[in-house]
RNA sequence: GGAGAAGUACCCAAGUAGGCUGAAGGGGACGGUUUGCUAAACCGUUAGUAGGGGAAUUACUCUAGCGAGGGUUCGAAUCCCUCCUUCUCCGCCA
């Protein structure tokens, strides 16, 4: 939710950097209703203010053996107009919260213009392996190692589904367990939240009400929503929902482990086959809740930590900056890692750190006390995937597999998966 | 799943034959007096917030607000309805 002053009162400037990320839009209509709605809302208060001095005077005329049936019957005529600019007000408020849903954060300022072809690659770490044989994809090692079974991942979840068996469940545990210890050493708190939302959630996330059709939903009779999380930060995002937070706690650190739930309809492409794109993959995700000043250092904060994880597993990736349109709609300013998978020939994400700044606060009223001032401020809200463990695996068995069709686990599992070496 | 009870400010808690109770009292916190220091005692402060009008960052003013949302009424913390949450008991269960 972006700041309905800022429109009113530089309508023009808000619309330029949205248009970085939309073809078109105005204001104008939304200024309108917004004039209207304060003018109701006036009315509708002076009315109300006259109501609350004649409902005091009445006890008072009762006891002094007054009449008040005029008041009375005078009262009543108020009471029908607030009734109906009530009425009207709300109506005007419900188009206005509408509109206002429905736009996207607006790019921060270094943000360029336009979609994925702007994306800007600002780091590029390691070097594309060379092989002097001809490597396997992931698919055809998981399932030679007796990593993965697609085929009863399948039978029983459906196309979209698999199965970590034996040392392949025990190397997604080990990356699982492995980022748990390194933001745990950071000082993030732990956090294992539910993986069935409420709709505020989705609201205040910002996947809601737009992208409501990419989750799964759960289908209950009573009609209330609740889903499966598509990412820990729709939770984590709703942790703090409707708190004030003292300035001296912040910044909140936090970090999830959970599988993420997503029904990536229509977006399946032969390339991704394998592990790349499924409906439910494991992912840890940091979090963080900040002052407004700071949040800009711990965006980089983030996206270095998921850096160094990917470094220590020892794989080749680069980072990019997002352009704004291949931003996701809640945030401001978004860098993707993408570890390079040889089969695909591809850079694919493995981290997205993004900072929302104060749009998701907005959504979900996340204030902190300012100690100087005493005033409530939003919080800036920060996430970055640490890491998606789902498209890591592929990324270790492509990248350190060797001429014999083994695989070299990285040093920093190999205690948990107890062993150097897959064959 | 069945049956009950409850949700009031930082915390505890009073408050229903509807009307100067936007809220008694206590605790805590903060400030002060006393004191060499601490404790104790005493005095004082402790709704904040959101929104509208207006000054247009500070006066001023109005509105909303007693879990949330509706309703009845001239007027609701108080009456009615729906929902949410918590607690207790029963059932089921890792």
């Amino acid at each position: 939710m972006l700041d309905i002053n800022l429109i009113r009162k530089d309508p023009e400037k808000v619309r330029q950097a949205l248009l970085k990320r939309m073809d078109e839009i105005s204001f104008d209509e939304l200024l309108a209703w917004d004039a209207e709605y304060r003018a109701t809302l006036t009315e509708s208060e002076s009315l109300k203010a006259q109501r609350n001095a004649v409902s005091a005077m009445i006890p008072r005329m009762k006891k002094q053996g007054e009449d008040v049936t005029a008041k009375l019957e005078e009262m009543k005529v108020i009471a029908d107009r607030i009734k109906d600019l009530d009425a009207k007000a709300d109506e005007l408020s419900a188009k206005i919260k509408e509109f206002m849903d429905a736009l996207p954060n607006m790019p921060a300022e270094d943000v360029v213009a336009g979609g994925k072809e702007n994306n800007r690659v600002v780091r590029v770490w390691g070097e594309v392996p060379q092989f002097d044989f001809t490597p396997k994809d992931h698919i055809e090692l998981a399932e030679s190692l007796g990593l993965v079974d697609y085929q009863r991942g399948a039978k029983i979840g459906g196309s979209g589904f698999w199965i970590y068996k034996g040392n392949g469940a025990l190397l997604e545990w080990a990356l699982i367990n492995f980022f748990i210890q390194e933001h745990i050493k950071d000082g993030y708190e732990f956090i294992l939240p539910p993986h069935i939302l409420n709709e505020e959630c989705g609201y205040t996330a910002g996947q809601f009400p737009k992208f409501k059709d990419d989750v799964f939903t759960l289908n209950n009779p009573d009609g209330r929503v609740q889903f499966l999380l598509p990412t820990a930060e729709t939770a984590l995002i709703s942790y703090h929902r409707n708190e004030v937070l003292k300035e001296e706690e912040l910044p909140k650190k936090y970090f999830a482990y959970t599988p993420c739930y997503r029904k990536e309809a229509g977006s399946y492409r032969a390339e991704e086959r394998g592990m790349i794109r499924g409906h439910q993959f494991n992912k840890v995700e940091m979090f963080q809740y900040t002052k407004p000043e700071d949040s800009e250092k711990a965006l980089e904060e983030l996206i270095g930590k998921a850096e160094a994880l990917v470094q220590k597993l020892g794989l080749h990736y680069r980072v990019s900056k997002l352009a704004a349109k291949d931003c996701s709609a809640s945030m401001g300013k978004t860098y993707d890692i993408e570890v390079w998978i040889p089969s695909m020939n591809q850079y694919k994400e493995v981290s997205s750190a993004s900072n929302a700044y104060d749009y998701q606060a907005r959504r979900g009223n996340m204030r902190f006390k300012r100690t100087e001032t005493k005033k409530n401020e939003y919080l800036h809200t920060l996430n970055a995937s640490g890491l998606a463990t789902s498209r890591l695996l592929p990324a270790i068995l492509e990248q350190h597999q060797q001429k014999d069709g083994s695989v070299i686990v990285p040093e920093v599992l190999r205690a948990i998966v107890g062993t150097d070496i897959l064959r």
